[in-house]
DNA sequence: TAAATATTTTAGATTTGTCTAAAATTTAAT
DNA sequence: ATTAAATTTTAGACAAATCTAAAATATTTA
């Protein structure tokens, strides 16, 4: 009983939408989906019929353990693959995700798992996003968005939460990358904006909006 | 206008099949695809829409040159990902082809031919089988079906005409596999069976069903 | 060459995933 | 607490790809 590609995707975008809010809605997935409510309907019964979700109409739906566990293993070759396209095949973090929506639908749990390997079993994809194992299970996450991250604490980028281009494009503006190291150095109640240090080196400003999607790891000093 | 996983096979199988006969028949791809005479007629109007194929109502068809580049591009891709399975993920050359029956179907550009630069461009697969360039191009054949190869010369075994498994137990068996040093040593008329000295150690008989299927390149010697 | 056989096509269904428009239900507003 | 608005579901239709059974055409055989 291998899932169809129309499936899967409803799946992945199911569990991506109850990470924020307990119930889903039918028309947060059309939206998600550019599809319609109607169709998103449609697909809940089969999903439901399936043992996937919890489901009553009119009342929205949740993924349920079975559900979750099919979602993660949708999301594991995803991100694996966004890593062989950016690691091995020089594609750019940016370019990467319409290639990685068509390979995630592959079947073949050697392959994934070959494919891993050969990565060197990465914890954590281009994007900064954690990489599920086999089991489901995803690494332990160090990081912490930006906007609660202590002043005055060296940290390291180490997540995007957003793939927009829009998004991409001020980044390079503000000169901030994966990988770059920051400081927040005070936050400005008034609208949420934040001054941030860049590689010791520049000082810029960036709005709460942005802030919200950046992530960061803490820089541990040689300590023992 | 991208093609679908359907339509994809369908054009592949009737290139493979016009590369014996002129015109293909209705039965010969339904077997090939294990599907009905039916679904393939069906098939043809659509393809014959589309422009790929030259086709009349009880006539038979095959691939215009629209149809054949079209082809050679999957094979292309086909072949690129078994060898990308077989010399970087580890897997058996016979092991291969499922997975890549899936992979061929990816649509992008890009992808496959920074796939091609990652595995070094290379001209055969793991069969031995010619992997057509960006342009659909066949790199030139220098191997030769072992039925026509001549006696006591040296040849290396660069091809298999076949994924049957049946095959790859015989050809274990024989203690025949791809690189194989050969020589001919002689040919029985009344039934084809060849004998044949493997890597200059031991002589083995195989049919000439077997001689078939198998393609040699000839080795050769330090001449110029 | 006429009958028997094989092949191919048509006709009509089925499944999956989608749509629009209308009906049912829930939520918000006055 | 009704009414209005938004959301969700149903009903009915459609395209793609498949099927079976029957009809049409070609081929083979006697």
């Amino acid at each position: 009983m291998p899932f169809s590609a129309a499936e899967e995707n409803y799946i992945k975008t199911i569990f991506q939408l109850q990470a924020n809010e307990d119930l889903v809605n039918t028309n947060a997935v059309a939206a998600s989906l550019q599809t319609s409510a109607a169709s998103v309907t449609d697909m809940l019964k089969k999903l439901k019929l399936k043992k996937l979700l919890v489901y009553e109409k009119y009342k929205g739906f949740k993924l349920n353990n079975e559900g979750k566990k099919k979602a993660l293993d949708i999301i594991r070759k995803h991100r694996l693959w966004e890593t062989f396209l950016v690691n091995k095949l020089q594609f750019k973090w940016d370019e990467v995700h319409e290639v990685a929506e068509q390979l995630e639908h592959i079947h073949s749990t050697k392959l994934i798992d070959h494919l891993a390997d050969f990565l060197g079993n990465p914890q954590f994809d281009p994007h900064g996003d954690p990489i599920p194992d086999s089991e489901g299970k995803l690494p332990a996450l160090t990081q912490i968005n930006l906007t609660k991250f202590p002043l005055n604490t060296l940290g390291e980028i180490s997540s995007v939460g957003s793939q927009s281009s829009d998004m991409l494009t001020l980044l390079r503006h503000k000169n901030i990358e994966l990988g770059s190291l920051v400081i927040v150095k005070q936050v400005f109640p008034f609208d949420g904006s934040i001054d941030l240090k860049i590689n010791h080196k520049i000082l810029v400003n960036i709005s709460a909006k942005l802030a919200a999607h950046l992530f960061v790891k803490q820089i541990e000093y040689e300590s023992k």
